[in-house]
DNA sequence: TAGATTGTTAATCGATTAACAATC
DNA sequence: TAGATTGTTAATCGATTAACAATC
């Protein structure tokens, strides 16, 4: 393993597909998976596989490739999957409120704990078992339940707001499902969902591929 | 302008990030901008905004820049961002449902013409103003409406039998938000957003940096 | 005109792929 | 043992950045 001080963007973006692909080959009752297994499961090269699990705190063993309990716990480990992070939510419309209710959030460990908008005639209403919350006790609820990660999902004229607020009340990491950038300090992680620019993205491609 | 044959992916990915921009811009009232303005907004350096816009039928004006409405015009062209795409919805749990209502697809020129769900306990539910279909509908729908863009919003182990009913039914894009990769022939582009592996990533990087 | 900004070529950077000695 | 597969170094590829002549 490479002591390295960071993950590479690429590399780090695939972490949780070999996670998840550990997990799926665990329960499905392999004991080892050779990188050319791996490989071929996530559409990768041998060697791109080899080279992103040397940053991982994994040996392999010549012959027979990767043990998938430990990889995936190594896995867990880096990805701090085995960790809860209570997660917020901005924004109760339509997709505020799938995502608050998301099955998918909690299994991962990202359980949302509560929902904020800003506008007064929602502010109270249920969503599932949460309670849409006021945007001035975004703050009191990040720190009382040290939350580090925040989803904005909010009109994109409101985005930049609800990521100032998020900052403001020390989240760290953000996903921004708004169809605009937002600007952050340096330190904190922005990951962009931008639906609606990926259906532009897959009609050029499709226009330009012929 | 380059006449290359297909936008390498990266370009692909910010066009439209410069089609938003350049509307706003426009929408505010600018007439110009030039590389080092653009790159401002978005974050990149002025080689890559004039690498990129390269590709994109438009000539910028020393001195001047480039002309936003014009820009907007090549972009929204490459992009088809003035023809509307009927789009489907894949699944009508709290995402798909969501996503079915929301106005930001519409907007963009993606309006959700049908929900399916496998369901039929689900079947026949209003959505909004949509009524959600069982999959036997799938493929006549997508003849009828010439629906080339889907979406898949079913559990992880639903995902791949949505995808090849999508694939069946001739759509050839499809943005996937289970957490699990699809696999599709050749010629069908597919976007993941995988949201719950952007929350793993983020807590990765938040992780691996200090 | 002088100076700012383009378009494009060349240089750099970083990620992916290939190759192969080490080794189980 | 022989052969498969790792870990790692080197080569390649592609994207980003730098540089600068052309030009408005």
């Amino acid at each position: 393993m490479k002591v390295e001080k960071r993950l590479p963007r690429p590399v780090l973006r695939r972490l949780p597909r070999y996670m998840i692909l550990a997990r799926e080959l665990r329960v499905g009752g392999d004991s080892w998976a050779s990188s050319n297994t791996l490989a071929h499961a996530l559409g990768l090269t041998t060697s791109t596989v080899r080279q992103d699990l040397s940053h991982v705190d994994i040996q392999g063993i010549p012959k027979r490739g990767y043990n998938v309990a430990s990889l995936e716990s190594s896995l867990r480990t880096i990805l701090r999957a085995d960790e809860s992070h209570a997660t917020v939510v901005i924004g109760a419309g339509n997709m505020g409120s799938a995502l608050s209710q998301h099955a998918g959030f909690a299994e991962s460990g990202f359980p949302v704990c509560a929902v904020f908008d800003r506008d007064s005639e929602v502010v109270g209403a249920s969503i599932g078992r949460l309670k849409v919350k006021p945007m001035k006790d975004l703050k009191r609820v990040c720190r009382s339940r040290d939350v580090q990660v925040g989803i904005i999902a909010v009109p994109a004229e409101s985005a930049q707001g609800a990521a100032d607020k998020l900052v403001a009340a020390g989240v760290s990491g953000i996903l921004n499902l708004a169809s605009v950038q937002v600007r952050v300090p340096e330190g904190v992680y922005v990951s962009d969902a931008r639906l609606e620019a990926r259906l532009q993205e897959i009609v050029g491609a499709l226009q330009n591929q012929e």
